[in-house]
Order: C-alpha cells, then sequence, then structure tokens
DNA sequence: AATTTCTTGTGAAGCATTTCACATGAAAAA
DNA sequence: TTTTTCATGTGAAATGCTTCACAAGAAATT
C-alpha cells in the first residue's frame, strides 16, 4: 500500500483544517500515552465521524493498519509532513502594537514551527525596543532583512489603513505568505498566499446564532 | 415583495461569514458616497460571483430593485438585523494577559456593536487594574457579576488548561455564547454558542499552502 | 490453522453549496 | 408612451463535500 504521494486532487479548506486539529489532538494523545488511535476515537474528539477522519487522510496516502487504526506518532508525523510544519519557519510580524506585541509572546507558534525572527514598526518609540529578546526594526529595512533572514511568512498586525502598503513591500520582498490582521480586503499576486484572521466576523457569527436560534451542523 | 421573514432554511457557516464581509463592504462603499450597489460589484470587491451575493440575500429576504441594484444604506442596515449588530451586546473578557489585553483596546469590537463591559482575571496582580477604563474583576466574582451587568458573551483568553473550568463557570452564569482562543476542544451545553479561534491553524493553511503549491478556490 | 473480531480505505450515494440562465420588473432613454 | 437597458430573484444544473456501506486485510482468539 503507498503512503506517500504528490497532491493531486484539489484539497478543500475543510480537510486542511482538519488535518490542524487530527495533528493537536495527535499531540494529545501521545502526551496521554496512547500508542495506537482508531479513526473513531479520533472522530468522537472532534465531533466528526470516522468516515470523515478516514477521507480526510486518504487524500494523501493510506497510513494505517486495518483491525487496528493508526499509530499515534506515526501518523503525527504524516500529518506534519503534509502540512509542511516539518520544518521550522521563520516568521515576521509588521506592526509591533496591541495585537503584534501580544503574537510575538505567543509560544505555540514556536511550538508548531513558526519561529518569530523579526518584527518591524515606524514608530521610533519602538524601533530598538526589546520584545521577548527580540529588538524591533525600522520598517525602513524590510525588505534588506527579510532578504538577508530567508523569511518567507509574514503576520502583519498594522493598522487597516496602511495594510496594503506593508503588503506590497513584503510582496516585493519576496514574501509568499501573509497572515492579516487588519479588517480590509488586501491585494496580492497570484503567487502570494493570503489568509485573513477576522475576530469581529466570528463574533458576528455568534450574535447571528443566538439572534436566529441557529442550530449549525459544524459550529468548528 | 416580502423584505422580512424568519429565517426557515438552515443558513450556511459560509454564508453567515460572507454576510459579515457585505456588511463591512458596504460601510466602506457608503463612505465613499455610494448610494446604491449591484451584486456584480459587491461581487468583484469579494471576489466572489454575483449570483453568491444575490443567493446570500435571496435567504433572508429581496432588498434589491431590478435595473438598479441595492440601497447601501438600506442593505447595510438589513444585514445589521441580519447579523444581530443592529444592537449592542455586551461583553467580557476573561483572562487579561497577552491577547486578552490586546483584545480590550481594539475599538472595532465596539463599533460594530460589541461592547466589552467587564474584565476577569485570578491573579492578584493584575485585579484592581484599569483597562482601557475599565477595572479587572475578580474571577471569584464572575457569576455574580455576570448576571448583575446582563452579559450574554464571553470572549475567553485563559490558558488551555484552566479554560473548561473557566467555560463551565461562565454557562453557569448564563452565558450563551462564547468566543474562545484557548487551543482546546471545549464541551459546552447545545443551548451554548462556541467558537474558536485558531491563528496556528491559519498559520499551518499558508505552510501547507506554499509546501503543495496549493491554488485554492476560496482563500477566504 | 482456522475463525472471529476489528478497523481501514474507498467507490458510490446522499446532501449541500455554488453557479447558471432566464423570466421578471424597474429605471432610463427615446 | 414606448422601447431599451439593466440587474434582481430564483428554479434548475453543476459542482463539491460528507456519509454510507462493505470488501479487504491485519490482529487476536480459539
Ligand atoms: N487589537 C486587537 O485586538 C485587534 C484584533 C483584531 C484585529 N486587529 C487589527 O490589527 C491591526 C493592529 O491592531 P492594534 O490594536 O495592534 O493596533 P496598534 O495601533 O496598537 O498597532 C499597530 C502598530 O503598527 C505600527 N505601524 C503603523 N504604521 C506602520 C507602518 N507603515 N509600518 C510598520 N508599522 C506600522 C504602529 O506603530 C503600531 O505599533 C489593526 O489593523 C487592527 O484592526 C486588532
Ligand atoms: N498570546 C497570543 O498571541 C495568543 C494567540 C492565540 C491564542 N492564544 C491563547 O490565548 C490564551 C491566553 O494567551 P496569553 O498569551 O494571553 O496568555 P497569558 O498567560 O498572557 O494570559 C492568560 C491570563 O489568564 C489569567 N488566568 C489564568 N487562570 C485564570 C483563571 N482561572 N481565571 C481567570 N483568569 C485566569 C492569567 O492571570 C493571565 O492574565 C491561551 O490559551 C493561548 O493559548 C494566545
Amino acid at each position: 500500500m503507498s503512503s506517500e504521494q504528490p497532491v493531486k486532487k484539489r484539497i478543500s479548506e475543510s480537510t486542511i483544517h482538519r488535518l490542524s486539529m487530527y495533528f493537536r489532538t495527535l499531540s494529545l494523545l501521545q502526551k496521554e500515552g496512547y500508542e495506537t488511535v482508531s479513526s473513531k476515537e479520533l472522530a468522537r474528539r472532534e465531533k466528526l465521524t470516522p468516515a470523515q477522519v478516514r477521507k480526510d487522510l486518504s487524500f494523501f496516502g493510506s497510513f494505517g493498519t486495518r483491525g487496528l487504526g493508526y499509530d499515534v506518532i506515526e501518523l503525527k508525523a504524516k500529518i506534519g509532513e503534509i502540512l509542511g510544519i516539518d520544518r521550522v519557519w521563520k516568521v515576521a510580524v509588521v506592526g509591533i502594537g496591541n495585537i503584534g506585541s501580544a503574537l510575538v509572546s505567543y509560544k505555540e507558534f514556536t511550538r508548531q514551527g513558526f519561529k518569530i525572527v523579526k518584527l518591524f514598526d515606524n514608530d521610533q518609540r519602538k524601533i530598538g525596543s526589546n520584545h521577548k529578546g527580540i529588538v524591533v526594526s525600522d520598517i525602513k529595512n524590510l525588505e534588506k532583512e527579510i532578504k538577508e533572514d530567508g523569511i518567507e511568512m509574514i503576520i502583519l498586525t498594522v493598522p487597516a489603513t496602511v495594510a496594503q502598503y506593508m503588503v506590497d513591500d513584503v510582496v516585493r520582498a519576496g514574501v509568499k505568505a501573509i497572515l492579516n490582521f487588519a479588517p480590509i480586503n488586501l491585494k496580492v499576486p497570484p503567487d502570494v498566499y493570503l489568509r485573513n484572521e477576522n475576530m469581529s466576523m466570528e463574533l458576528e457569527y455568534l450574535s447571528f446564532a443566538i439572534r436566529n436560534n441557529h442550530t449549525p451542523k459544524n459550529m468548528k
């Protein structure tokens, strides 16, 4: 049974998000001392169906043993590979304000392979200051320092009014992935990946749910 | 043409998220001075199809004028009603650490109708301290103060290790909606709405995309 | 060694969501 | 007033995603 193959089919956003969930749960199972886990148990913990779990994995290969389930450590490693977190990604945070500086101290990112190595701001009072051992750089040196350090991902936490300019700058510096927190639709070239983190949207979902007595299938 | 009716069909998560997007874009259009907007233009700004926009709205009524489009102010008000943000929701933040205190100073929440009115922590050094004019309360008074203030939503920003206990407490206090930032699967009774904000997941999506040269349909 | 038990992997079926396509109706132009 | 233009609202088709159901294969039991 083949267990490795390049991704051919188009993988849905939901599948990728569930892979992240499986990964986290597998880490927990590992800590709890489990050696194997069935799709049934994995599904129970994520409130999914076992078929869903198996189907998600089947897009990438066959990693289980019939009658037994999946080896926890092995499956975790496989999913880590699929997600691309079997390596360290160098990340820079642009905009060291309220949310930016909170993210810098978030240890979970490092644990998942996202290492924040550079911070940028344009405020003279912030440039040179130290956050968790990292000195804030002047935004003027963005392109130079990103290239020097081989940074491939940006967390963007600047005001919405300047977010597009900053995106244009980091794209020019060769960055291929951006996680944006500003509540604005940004334009990026087709070869740059952009995700938006939008907390108001989640609060609005809750508001909608209460107002409409919504019974959702998938309150993820 | 009827323009108001209770929601009968099950509305998808995607539709609700898109309504949030439309709302934000309509605010922008209003600022830019537009009086009307077509589904085509709205779709262009959100990178969707015009049919998608019209279908989303059609679940809730018919708000447009054939040949002309939608009245910007009117549609914005309608979507605000649908989302339940035509009122003020009282929100409390539980856990005033890095991310919790960043959220307290986020003005966008207030603008969308989510008013943070109480902060809770269990750390003596934080209790009594002032964040944007709000004094941090002792977590011991959670139930009492939530009931007194009529708080209906909680933003939960405590360590994952204690998150479930805090959820149990706020549920006991009668809260019906929780936005959780801890990376853990929480259990809530069926009448309580829970949403999870998971930033690692978004970074992992980016990592997956780069690794697999992913060409997604909907990098939202 | 044979049988039972268990759980995977996967086509196919069942649902859900998105897109198409066009009748309908309102506004603008003639 | 009549005609043309434009864009909505919506069944129906197309596409996409989830669940079903079962053959197949591995381990455990007899
Ligand atoms: N605070 C929150 O909880 C929160 C939540 C969700 C989204 N957001 C969004 O995140 C972004 C930041 O929010 P915040 O509350 O941290 O704001 P903030 O004002 O505290 O931080 C913004 C930072 O960006 C810096 N900055 C401004 N222009 C810059 C430039 N051209 N180059 C580099 N740095 C620049 C500022 O000096 C500041 O340090 C905003 O777009 C906001 O809407 C914030
Ligand atoms: N910092 C980030 O950028 C970030 C990003 C995503 C998710 N998160 C998650 O958000 C949560 C908070 O992260 P943080 O970095 O702000 O951590 P933090 O340690 O800075 O803040 C946690 C706060 O919760 C308080 N607390 C602890 N136990 C409590 C209790 N029983 N009752 C009330 N308050 C209590 C602590 O006193 C502290 O003020 C964590 O679960 C973390 O995984 C954080």
